[in-house]
DNA sequence: CTGAAAGCGCTTACAG
DNA sequence: CTGAAAGCGCTTACAG
């Protein structure tokens, strides 16, 4: 998790090199003000030893300000949606020149929050998944504002797109155009998907529909398509699916049993998300705005941080159904 | 660039709250062999004054270990593809416990690789773009290892795609099943589509074909649909992109012309990258493994840092012709 | 439970 | 040109 530096300090160099560190520390900051018989004697001494300063001291001393710098959590899996959202937000900071953080310890969730909290970020992005008590309270003890961006947390600043409303979407479109609807969604547990759910169901028992089957398959493999094949053969002509990538799977058991003749009717197909290959496969889906959930959520822990809202904010996108040939 | 601090210290602090610093400290760390009383009264003028720890001196103190970053520069015009790589990157470094730090500092580049030259990380990778020599002082200077990816610097550590043989394999697969062949590049200068370029001519004139035509377009817009249509008509049959991107607007342009009955014969298409909506398009391509790129500089980085090797890597990648429909 | 003090590794006036 | 010393803002034994 932690790499010691070599234990090596400016006296060392000192002491090595037969000079007094004020001597080393000037030959590190441009070598002004110091004679090359020096300079080249100690620069040998910093070469073999591999003498890196300590950033900490060096920080300290000079007063620096800190480059700002937004540290960002994603969850353990990774859908490629998310790195959608990434991009959003590394526009967002990069328009007001803040560097991104990305931290990448999986082990130990706890841990990789105190390093956060302690890191003196200038926020802090939580893209698609909660936090522990624990965590918030180091945040906060740290004056750390930190943003959930894809969750919603009631009590903390969050920015997320209304899924359910994007399941309620799902449904009307279905109910128009199939007769027997199917859900196929993520093994996977989430907020997005129980809300996505939630609309789903919601909306189709309000118009007297039932949900005549559901399925639950991890997003990649072979599963979703063979479940999809079993349910068209069961007799459901209308699917929505947790998510895009799922509803490819979808669309590649529609061509299979078309290309071997047994597609008997039409099948509709919703997915969730509008990823690039939906629009060159004509997938009817629920777009969600990633680059713009991204873009937005920079916007907004500036904001935060600047402002210091005292109330919190509960950011809704709403997402879009967008019909093509599904 | 730069955010000062609010200048309050822990001294303060403790001023305000009429306490020592050690108490300050203690509720700052967890707050332990501290009267519930005492920290809250504490607490109150922390957050009355919004007070922010100093993590240098809060580090240099603790003689913590600097956790492990690698810094990242991308290029000022982002290329999907180098999120894919990102994607590989991020992997790797996520196996071997580093934090990833991007910059994203467009206007002042110079004064950005000074900032990361004393920033102490564990190693910089920087993606699809050259740097100074200016830059590569100051990390010479500081001790930071450096490994380009997706570009070759003869004499730096490099990780790059063999792009002149991709244009070598794309010019024999055009040199098969066309008769008359075309080049439409990004408008863009790149190392990466000089190379490209290189080993696809040479290796037409090798078979002695001549390059009938050769456009140069923005990757996104209109403009490589309306060039490829126009180069139909002029009679080419053959077509190498810069990228599938760009592949993507002449498909649209066979597509359009289908529909509309001016496709008089059949045309082949041959792109480069092989993002995600190629296989779903039947694109043919040249297929970069972006992820296995970054994945493999993720390794290569630290490997570079703990062995201080003296030889400079110089890692070619293969890239590999995916056959489909065009 | 709390305060006073030492010290982390540097940089930078200040003398010489 | 060079050395000795102060001090950056914290944390953490050490007393009390």
């Amino acid at each position: 998790l932690k790499t010691p530096d070599n234990g090596i300090t400016i006296k060392d160099i000192a002491r090595l090199s037969g000079v007094g560190i004020g001597t080393v520390s000037r030959v590190l900051n441009g070598g002004v003000h110091v004679r090359d018989e020096t300079r080249e004697k100690v620069l040998k001494v910093i070469r073999k030893y591999n003498f890196i300063p300590n950033k900490a001291a060096r920080t300290l001393k000079r007063g620096d300000y800190s480059v700002s710098t937004i540290g960002i959590v994603f969850p353990a899996v990774i859908h490629p949606f998310y790195y959608e959202i990434l991009k959003g937000i590394y526009d967002g900071l990069g328009e007001l020149n803040y560097n991104l953080l990305i931290y990448n310890i999986g082990q130990d969730r706890d841990l990789m929050y105190e390093h956060i909290a302690d890191e003196g970020l200038a926020g802090v992005i939580i893209v698609a998944t909660p936090i522990t008590a624990k965590a918030k309270e180091l945040f906060n003890v740290n004056n750390t504002s930190y943003l959930f961006v894809d969750y919603k947390d009631d009590e903390q600043h969050s920015i997320f797109m209304d899924n359910r409303n994007g399941g309620v979407m799902a449904a009307s479109y279905l109910a128009q155009k199939a007769k027997t609807i199917a859900y196929i969604g993520d093994n996977f547990t989430s907020q997005q998907q129980d809300e996505r759910y939630e609309g789903f169901t919601s909306e189709l028992k309000r118009l007297g529909i039932d949900l005549a089957a559901e399925r639950f398959t991890p997003v990649y493999g072979s599963e979703t398509a063979e479940e999809t094949i079993k349910l068209v053969e069961a007799g459901i002509d209308g699917f929505f699916y947790f998510c895009d990538h799922q509803a490819y799977g979808g669309l590649q058991a529609l061509t299979e049993m078309k290309n071997n003749g047994s597609l008997k009717e039409q099948v509709k197909l919703v997915g969730f998300d509008d990823m690039e290959p939906s629009q060159y496969l004509g997938l009817t889906t629920i777009r969600q705005p990633a680059h713009k959930l991204g873009y937005e959520a920079a916007r907004l822990i500036i904001d935060i941080r600047e402002k210091h809202r005292s109330h919190v904010i509960q950011q809704a996108i709403m997402p879009e159904l967008i019909i093509r040939d599904t």
